[in-house]
DNA sequence: ATTACTTTTGAACGAACATTCATATGTCTA
DNA sequence: TAGACATATGAATGTTCGTTCAAAAGTAAT
C-alpha cells in the first residue's frame, strides 16, 4: 500500500503526518489545546469549561499524552495538564488564519 | 457542547478547523495532495501511483473536491486533478518540518 | 452503434474511534 | 482508617469512515 517513490515525504512520514492532524482533528482535543494555550488546566477544570464528563476529557488527555502534545504533573488531587509541544501551535495559528481569510471571502 | 467562551476561536470554527484537519488527516488524502503538488493528475495516474483502487481514489478526490482542495477538468477520457488550495500547503510544509526536528531528537 | 477505456456512484462490509457508565486507583483531611 | 474528592481505567455502545465490489455514466474511435 502506498508504495509512492516520487513524493517528498516518505511513506512512514505520511503516516507519522497522518497522526498528527488526526490528533488535532478533534473538536474536543483541538478545545482542549486552545484552552491550554492559555493556562494550564486540572482535568475538572476542563471538563466544566468544556460542558463535558470528566472521563471523556480524561481520554482524550491521555491520547495527547501519548502523542507528547501535552504533559501532566500532580497537585494534591488534581492533576495539571499544560502543553508539551508548542511548534504544533504556529500549526494550529496558521489554520486559523486560514480560516478567516475563507470567511472573508464569502 | 463545548461552549467554551474563553477560547481564541469560537466554536463554530473549532469546527471548521476540525474539518480542515480531518480532511488532511487520511494517509490517503495526504498522499494525493503530496502528489498533486508536483504535477496535475488523472485518476488512474494517482491509483498507479499509490498501488491503489481506482474506485478508492476517485472516493477520496470527491470529498478532497468538496472540501474546496483539489479541482477537476476533463481530458478527453480522463480527468484531471489539481490543487485548488494553495494555502493549505504552507501547513503541509510546517508539519513536514515538524517531523524532521523530531527525527533529529531520536 | 458497438467496443474499449476512464471515471463515478451507491451499497455493504469492517475497522477505528469518541463517549458513556461503572468501577478502580490515588490523594487529602478529619 | 474512613470518607470525600479527583482522576484513571476498561468494557460496551453507537457512529463515522475508508475500502471494495458491482454496476452505471461519460468519452473516443472504429
Amino acid at each position: 500500500m502506498n508504495s509512492l517513490s516520487t513524493s517528498p515525504l516518505k511513506n512512514e512520514s505520511i503516516q507519522e503526518v497522518s497522526k498528527i492532524f488526526k490528533m488535532i482533528s478533534d473538536p474536543t482535543r483541538l478545545s482542549i489545546l486552545f484552552l491550554l494555550q492559555k493556562e494550564e488546566l486540572s482535568v475538572g477544570a476542563i471538563a466544566h469549561s468544556l460542558s463535558m464528563e470528566q472521563s471523556a476529557i480524561s481520554h482524550q488527555l491521555k491520547t495527547l499524552k501519548t502523542s507528547r502534545l501535552v504533559k501532566s504533573k500532580r497537585a494534591g488531587k488534581n492533576m495539571i495538564y499544560s502543553l508539551d509541544d508548542l511548534h504544533i501551535f504556529s500549526i494550529l495559528e496558521q489554520v486559523s488564519t486560514h480560516i478567516e481569510e475563507q470567511e472573508k471571502e464569502k
